[in-house]
DNA sequence: TATTGACCTAAAGTTAGGTTTAGGTATTAG
DNA sequence: CTAATACCTAAACCTAACTTTAGGTCAATA
């Protein structure tokens, strides 16, 4: 099966200026063309896409893209180092599921605090502490104090 | 207790110039100063700076973050944004997290086929499918034949 | 008193990862 | 044959989030 940059587009949810951005930049280095220079993409073009999303979704830049790409073309010397970029990759993305988990737990805490101040209709509740919504209170006091 | 920007810069591993620019920002609006105009941190600073990196961590932009400081100062008329604003970011970081897990499994994928092609020597190892490493192969074969 | 180190501002510069624009080519429907 | 649509490149532009630079102030120490 081939793919006109188009139909990828619409397949994988890229825009067309991102696809030839990436070409341009050389993370699409097996994607061939027609006589008349137009793209013709197939599934394991489409395979190399999904691997760029997929570590583009773990915060990895480009250019450490575009390495791995690089080694895969340069065959089967570059494979300790192809291991090492996932061994490493591994380890960052599993940190910064962990940091995630945690922000979510603060944001629930906040979501729960907030959901009660709705209730009462104030963020002074007493037996729910939140140092942040404290600091505003004690500062618009001190203002209302001042005012007077 | 209060702390200088440097101070702050340590404990937080903030750097001073992006201390700075937050507070440019308006992302600090409650940070006090000396008679000098020179900045002076409390605990609750901390908290805020605490917040912001929180929120950081799930990707919001410093422009949201600022929308959320802004509405504590502006008073308990502003609870149902801040209570919208954190329950979207929940849903947010939800989905962030299952699109990282999902990324780390086909990462793990990954190490165990460059491992075992470690192992072997050759990223063509029957039985362990990897489509992308497939077609470096093929590529790298058609190039063979064609140099013929 | 002089120097050192930490602080200040404003403004310019930087980087990544795109998008937009301008001008042109290729393919297909009527 | 021609008009519409999809494709092409090169180069300029854009944004967020900083960082760097240049020029100056403040506070403690020798």
């Amino acid at each position: 099966m081939t793919y006109s940059i188009g139909e990828i587009s619409e397949m994988l949810n890229i825009s067309i200026s991102t696809l030839r951005y990436y070409d341009k930049e050389g993370l699409l280095p097996l994607v061939n063309r027609t006589s008349g220079n137009i793209r013709v993409f197939d599934d394991t073009d489409v395979e190399c896409l999904k691997m760029i999303e997929c570590l583009k979704t773990t915060d990895m830049p480009l250019k450490d893209i575009k390495q791995f790409f690089d080694w895969c073309e340069a065959g089967d010397s570059t494979i300790a180092q192809r291991y090492e970029l996932f061994a490493v990759q591994k380890e960052k993305t599993e940190k910064q599921i962990a940091l995630l988990q945690n922000a979510l737990d603060r944001i629930n805490y906040k979501c729960e605090f907030y959901r009660i101040a709705k209730e009462k209709g104030t963020t002074n509740v007493p037996g729910l502490r939140d140092e942040l919504a404290m600091k505003f209170l004690n500062r618009n006091a001190e203002h209302d104090t001042a005012d007077k």
